[in-house]
DNA sequence: TTGCACAATGGCAACGTTAACATTTGGGTA
DNA sequence: TACCCAAATGTTAACGTTGCCATTGTGCAA
């Protein structure tokens, strides 16, 4: 039994073929100036020999990894799936493969993901950015590291992509008010959440932008039993007949109740969510929401690093309007 | 304006540190051997020329790239964020990275995966298993990649890890029967799904084990839809006391089918899930469920490729059972 | 016949890092 | 004083790939 060879070269390629280390690199990349006898010969060769391209040598010579790094602060997330999965789409388009990372934020910096990612095969990274990190402000990217950051703030240095909140917030406003209501009431989330407090001013400014004053908020914490408990403060005043709530999670909370205390919806308040989240969990009662395309998200990211990486950059900021998605629980009363 | 330098090596801090290229690559790994003086000079030489480390040519000359690469045949799938977060957190811990690929499948195939792999700066490689590849029997892992599934399946050469679906069933049933009830009724999955066949037969298995011949199941597809149909197809059934749906969803859509039929829950019939994927969505109900622990499974497969990498290896497999979360859709019989 | 264009292939060097070995220096001991 | 040892640092080569340039071969027009 002969000895294992660490691993499998050109050269070795090269010399079981009967060709230069060159003639077998041309094959790889099937360049046309090789003969096609010549071309089945070497891959005869790099089939016997099980070769595989080393990523390594590759990326050495060529001074290009072919990868992304994607840098979060917390991996559970909504919306993350989806957005890896744009991230896989557009690396895959462009012939890129995906590094992820966890970036412990103690504090939560954009240095830390930045540093992080620097030791790594990446010619970019994405920033999934939840909260404010402390250094947005002052944040440089690394010489010669395209960085897009996942966010709806727009940043000096980096280009930035997020979904819309602000539009969104605009779009069920003046949905409720076109199907009559007078006024729209909202659910709010905890004051840190970046995204959240957008849709908070998207509220705020369309319903002005309409003549209306905007009552007050009622404040929850993401969860249904926050929408609950919304939802039966809500439910004793009786010029409340619209219900804004910054997530589905509290729109179906507030839906619960809204009826636990005798209030029917839609026919007496109508209700929308946001993030399209419950998909048919509620199978008899399908949520009026919005639904945001992550996907897209991820793409733009991904995209904008490829198409840097062959030629030009320049920073952008792209904000992706989501959709609204009409479900049973609004009532026209036009 | 000096040119700005393509990227800057240990060649160049040498030169400016005046040390030779081996002292900044020792104190780069922070080796005794070097004065501290020395590491001081060399150090301030690497922040004023911004130098990183390039990992191309230290994957070259080392051989590894302490990175775990991770294959998925499709992104979106319940328990994925919480694996990654396992990957993530295992991979941190061993000063691994994580490179994230998305397979196509047509054909469904672990030697699709495996070649995709291949090409990228991974030591070894996770493969998420969602259904049948048609290789599973005869794949060979590449020679030198340690390979893990993701599944319930054993593998005669990779080692495999996955939740206890037929456990969870057991759990499930034995709760039931434990309560009162005098036979289980099921909802199942498609019968694609791996994991929904492996429910199916723990939950049979369980109830011959206990002497009770197991009734018609009745077929679901995984939504909330099927599910209210089901539960509206077993309220004709007046024995019919306890149900297990393969899912979340479809219990909690078979919950609110039972109610459509004027049947309560659990004061005429119990219901019990699987996954614990509804959290609080439903304020007034906490469903039975049972809880994976993704994440640890995720851990273990990323524990297994860096702790072969560094000395034995074996093929092991692993199966991780789920814990019963009591809510308040179960009546106690006795 | 000569010259020239073009197709096919080969030789060489360099990318950045570090393991293995080699060298220098200073301090202590016989 | 001569010697040795250990600490600190330096030199060399190699990891696998590919861009650049050189070389060889072949057919065709002048």
């Amino acid at each position: 039994m002969a000895a294992v060879k660490k691993s499998v070269s050109v050269k070795d390629v090269a010399r079981l073929a009967g060709v230069s280390e060159q003639t077998v690199s041309r094959t790889v990349h099937d360049s046309p100036s090789v003969r096609p006898e010549t071309k089945e010969r070497v891959r005869a060769a790099m089939r016997e020999l099980g070769y595989r391209p080393n990523f390594a040598g590759r990326s050495l010579r060529r001074g290009k990894f072919k990868t992304v790094g994607v840098a979060m602060f917390n991996i559970t997330g909504t919306g993350n799936l989806d957005r890896m999965e744009g991230f896989a789409a557009a690396a895959d388009k462009h012939g890129y493969a995906i590094t992820l990372t966890k970036v412990d934020g103690h504090p939560y910096t954009l240095e830390s993901a930045s540093s992080r990612m620097s030791a790594l095969p990446v010619d970019g990274m994405v920033v999934i950015m939840n909260r404010m990190p402390a250094d947005f402000g002052t944040f440089e990217p690394l010489p010669g590291m395209q960085t897009v950051l996942v966010t709806m703030l727009e940043h000096p240095l980096c280009s930035t992509v997020d979904n819309d909140q602000f539009d969104c917030s605009r779009q069920v406003v003046e949905y409720l008010l076109g199907r009559g209501h007078k006024t729209v009431h909202f659910i709010s989330c905890p004051e840190r959440s970046l995204s959240g407090m957008r849709r908070e001013e998207g509220w705020r400014e369309t319903l002005r932008a309409h003549g209306i004053e905007p009552p007050r908020l009622v404040r929850g914490d993401w969860t249904a039993q926050s929408g609950y408990a919304a939802g039966q403060a809500l439910a004793e005043d009786p010029t409340c007949t619209a219900i804004y709530a910054s997530n589905d999670a509290m729109a179906y909370g507030c839906i619960r109740g809204l009826e636990s205390c005798g209030r029917r919806v839609p026919e007496d308040v109508s209700v929308v969510g946001v993030d399209d989240s419950l998909g048919d969990i509620v199978p008899d009662r399908r949520l009026t929401t919005v639904r945001f395309d992550n996907k897209r998200v991820g793409m733009w990211a991904v995209d904008k690093i490829a198409d840097a990486d062959g030629g030009a950059s320049g920073v952008e900021h792209m904000l992706i309007p989501g959709v609204l998605v009409e479900g049973d629980t609004v009532r026209d009363l036009r």
